[in-house]
DNA sequence: TTCGTAATTGCAAAAGCTTGCAATAACCCG
DNA sequence: CGGGTTATTGCAAGCTTTTGCAATTACGAA
């Protein structure tokens, strides 16, 4: 996978500071699912570097993400999942009823995209966005 | 305002209790703007019937938003804000930079809705969405 | 290599929201 | 109108995330 150390490499580029407990946090999602949550990444970092604080893990997700390095999502689980953007874009359709998650392509949101950019001026961060809604199964 | 009532009237019609509760925080969400937060709905119940609590609060809205009598959207506020169905749909553009908020028709989103009906089978609830991004004027 | 500055972190408290459980009260039935 | 059933509420604890502040530490300059 050429993307692993991206999100270490793009920080240093930009000036940042490269601390151990950022170095782990970035990498912790780099190798997960590209779906992992806030706690999960804490869990991981802690075990190699134990006084780790979660305060951190939320402060550097926060900085990842206004760097354009990660996207976050709101699954209606309670809690946030983060996604390395360097795997790639998609969304998520979830059934309110089931609780089932369907995948979408990136290409289905891009008209809304352009209508968004050429009616309001307005460009429309969608790159990992979940859809609430009922599924095939649970509407019949 | 022929929608005053409507959310007391539709949860008798459902056959749940009214309780002076629902009554005081159903009449809060019809009489705000538009777009009121929990926080505020306890504030103004609370000046009538100073026992309530916010989890009755939390679970009424709750009960409100699955019976499709509420729709809630996230402004990135860090505080969730309740519309009441009756008053009409919309979306908002949110930007990141400046934090000004665009209005949105509902129409912008109904060729969306038709694909995922017709291609996934999902019947998507796009009542009131909350799109992040850069506005025109924070774009140049 | 050492030092100074400013970014970064840890800690503790707080904000927003959810949940389990026992007490309460709305509503149906006689 | 009174009584029983069960939905609803209040309370307190807990979960996820954010924030202020003082202590720490990365990094450039000397």
């Amino acid at each position: 996978m050429s993307y692993s150390g991206d999100i270490v490499k793009k920080l240093a580029e930009q000036g940042y500071r490269m601390t151990p407990q950022r170095m782990m946090i970035a990498s912790a999602i780099e190798a997960s699912d590209g779906h992992i949550s806030a706690e999960e990444i804490y869990a991981q970092v802690i075990i190699k570097y134990p006084q780790v604080n979660i305060s951190t893990v939320y402060r550097t997700l926060e900085l990842l993400k206004q760097l354009g390095l990660v996207t976050d999502t709101d699954l209606g689980e309670g809690r946030v999942r983060y996604h390395p953007v360097g795997k790639g874009h998609h969304h998520h359709l979830v059934c309110q009823e089931c609780g089932g998650i369907t995948d979408l392509d990136e290409i289905v949101l891009s008209p809304l995209k352009t209508i968004l950019l050429r009616q309001y001026g307005f460009s429309a961060d969608l790159r990992h966005l979940a859809i609430f809604g009922r599924c095939k199964k649970c509407s019949q």
